[in-house]
DNA sequence: GATTTATGTCAGCGTTATTGACTAATCGCA
DNA sequence: TGCGATTAGTCAATAACGCTGACATAAATC
């Protein structure tokens, strides 16, 4: 009888979730991704830029060479709004596009060696913070931060997170 | 000699944060914010609300009796944004702002029955993603995570964060 | 009584996102 | 070869949401 006791999964045995457990969990993440990007947001505004400009300049950097259908995929926004803010920061020489070889209807988009001082600046402020609570959790904290937020990603979006596509296509 | 090699600190002990590990990171936060939020915005876009809504609902649920200014110093916006927001959730009665009773220029916002409704579809998909992450992660990685994230808030928000002032005040 | 504080409101602006419609170049296949 | 599908670029209109500045009101505090 008590042996059905035993056979309980692991979640079941140790995770009690409360709704206030939850709901300070999600307060953790509009807090934490608030303050994440607060900084980079100021360094981009200087240039006239926002957060989308951000989002670009980061997957651009991550994924050299990457498509507009890629980035569009990533950023999940439509092709009007990722036109816009593109077209800005060719113009302004950040990015620079080429048609691709294998199939020239596509664009491939890399920064340019001013773009990369700029996604450097933004990037570094964002990498201080990330490292400063890194060390201060400790190591076996950060893999289970890595776990939980993977597990929150849409099923069909956790191999682009984690990068396990090639870096060159989307 | 070699004592001086164990007198490391354990964030310098195994923490080899590379810029590859950081960004990854970066970019975990990025997906996961989006896809807890995004279908909470699909739900609130039905009644012609979007994510501020979300968030002045959120905490007004969280801290019955909070004040304007107690919202503004949470949600770090000005006065005349929430406002807006404010103004609509109130004239369509899901928020209900009565005078304080210590200090009578205070606004004390509070959900309505209906605005109770609103919240808990809107916060029952969040929570149903956080639990599913969590029971997934295990117990051990969900510390992980929350100790992380609170070391990524900025030190002044962080009792916030954590609810560690009263219920009822900012 | 004067000042400060808490709140509300008006007008205007900019960014970022949306949908819809359309063009152009190129690719792939029958 | 030619037609449909794909990739990209663009124009126009709309909306959410943030901002600044200016101003009004009521109430608390000194």
């Amino acid at each position: 009888m008590s042996g059905a006791m035993v056979t309980r999964s692991r979640s079941e045995e140790l995770l009690f979730l409360t709704d206030e457990q939850l709901r300070q969990g999600i307060e953790l993440m509009f807090f934490a991704y608030r303050d994440l990007t607060s900084e980079p947001d100021e360094i981009l505004a200087v240039q006239g830029y926002g957060r989308a400009h951000h989002r670009a300049i980061h997957f651009i950097k991550r994924r050299p060479g990457i498509t507009i259908a890629g980035l569009l995929a990533i950023l999940k926004v439509t092709k009007q709004s990722l036109n816009r803010v593109l077209r800005q920061l060719i113009d302004d020489g950040f990015v620079e596009s080429t048609p691709g070889q294998e199939d020239r209807r596509q664009r491939l988009l890399r920064l340019t060696a001013k773009g990369e001082v700029l996604e450097s600046a933004v990037s570094n402020v964002q990498r201080d913070r990330l490292r400063r609570a890194y060390s201060e959790a400790g190591p076996e904290a950060v893999a289970g931060f890595r776990k939980v937020l993977e597990r929150m990603i849409d099923p069909d979006m956790r191999a682009t997170a984690l990068n396990l596509v090639g870096d060159d296509i989307a």
